[in-house]
DNA sequence: CAGTATCCGATGCGATACTG
DNA sequence: CAGTATCGCATCGGATACTG
């Protein structure tokens, strides 16, 4: 490993194997339960593949995340060590410290693709109904430099959720209609989705009974929940 | 502030903030209460003067600190707001990862400098006698490329402590010979003093009452105590 | 002491194309 | 699907010199 700073200091040390540029990133999506390649490079979309490998594998040289060749021969299967759990506590705290004292809605950062990719983690399997649910999102607002979709769909049916951005060609049973900063806000847990419907940023519509619950399936962040720093006591756990 | 990631996510956020080059190890000098900009940079010698005026800029930016021009008009003090109070947490936890987990003896990491520099901060100054205490520090085994002195004198006098790297001229009450790798080996908790002395890779003479009373008054490392992996308990802090 | 200013070279990294 | 391989450039940052 060459060294970067040239410091016995243990923090230089785990510096140079954790501030390094995509690895926060590429930790938080094995954090999340991401196992392969392609899984990782959709929660970092904008890190070049060679770079990604090339992450991966200084991550393993350090014992931080480890590998085995999958059964079926197609590529790996990462996952973290204990000192890649370790770490992972570590990424967790930069988020919510990122939650506490930044702002995250600027628009070049707003990107729909990454938000149905982290809301399709965090559906409350057990509140759906049985049999399948097509959820379809069109969002309004999307940068225009960005080329990616502005519709996609979901569909709910346990023990899974599927994202495509093409028209599976299902019935649709919930529209989502929204504006794409009010809906990160929303799931950032700045602004509550009532609220953001009432204004009319979301519109929900579809069949009126699924319509409904379609709040109460949709868990948010798992860092809505932390504390601002004005606040005297924390939120309740979305 | 041009974003690295184009996510939302608070982790991308706060790592394009936190995961850069130095910025840690910025950080962590301010944390140990450096204000100054040389006294930064004295933890942090290997950083150019332009890059650490860049990242002070950019972390000022950020409000992770502050910094007001000091009285006597010669340059700024520098230190953390809550924020940057915050993220001090996470260099630290950083840090302890660092100590659980790598190994950090390897010779471009050993540097003398920066070893007598953090010591300063560790001395028991109410376990100092009265007046003046002039120690020297002759190092073994530093990595050849390295330019830096091998010998320096500490003066011990309440409440401050001051280094030398040339003879201040002062009788000396206290000799250190050390190998350089050995001594931080006891600064960072992998190995007790008494064990590095009786194996010959520490040596302590001089004045004999000063001798004998020298280790009690340096402390080690705020990261010496921090439990390592397989350990079943945490050790007595230093 | 605490920075600016300028230069210039390495390399980090994205883009693109290709492969078993 | 999970990578390799190659190219080319931008930017990062080190070195050096200068300044109030």
């Amino acid at each position: 490993m060459e060294t970067v700073y040239g410091q016995f200091c243990p923090v230089a040390v785990a510096s140079e194997i954790f501030a390094e540029r995509w690895t926060p990133i590429i930790l938080r999506e094995l954090l999340q339960g991401s196992r392969r390649f392609n899984e990782i490079h959709k929660g970092a979309p904008r890190i070049s593949k060679a770079l990604l490998v090339r992450r991966l594998r200084d991550l393993e040289r350090a014992e931080v995340i480890a590998s085995t060749p999958r059964a079926d021969g197609r590529g790996r299967e990462y996952r973290l060590t204990p000192a890649g759990e370790e770490l992972g506590e570590i990424v967790l705290q930069l988020g919510k410290w990122g939650q506490r004292w930044t702002s995250r809605v600027e628009r070049q950062r707003l990107d729909a693709g990454l938000l149905v990719w982290d809301m399709r983690r965090r559906i409350a399997m057990e509140r759906l109904p049985a049999g399948r649910v097509v959820v379809r999102f069109d969002f309004r607002g999307v940068p225009a430099a960005q080329r990616h979709p502005k519709i996609y769909w979901m569909l709910l049916e346990r023990p899974s959720v599927d994202l495509c951005v093409t028209d599976p060609g299902l019935e649709v049973d919930v529209y989502v209609n929204a504006e794409l900063s009010a809906l990160v806000r929303v799931w950032l847990g700045d602004q509550p989705l009532a609220h953001a419907v009432r204004g009319g940023e979301v519109k929900i519509s579809g069949d009126p009974r699924l319509s409904r619950a379609f709040p109460t399936w949709l868990m948010l962040s798992p860092l809505a929940a932390v504390p601002r720093p004005g606040e005297p006591n924390q939120r309740r756990a979305a």
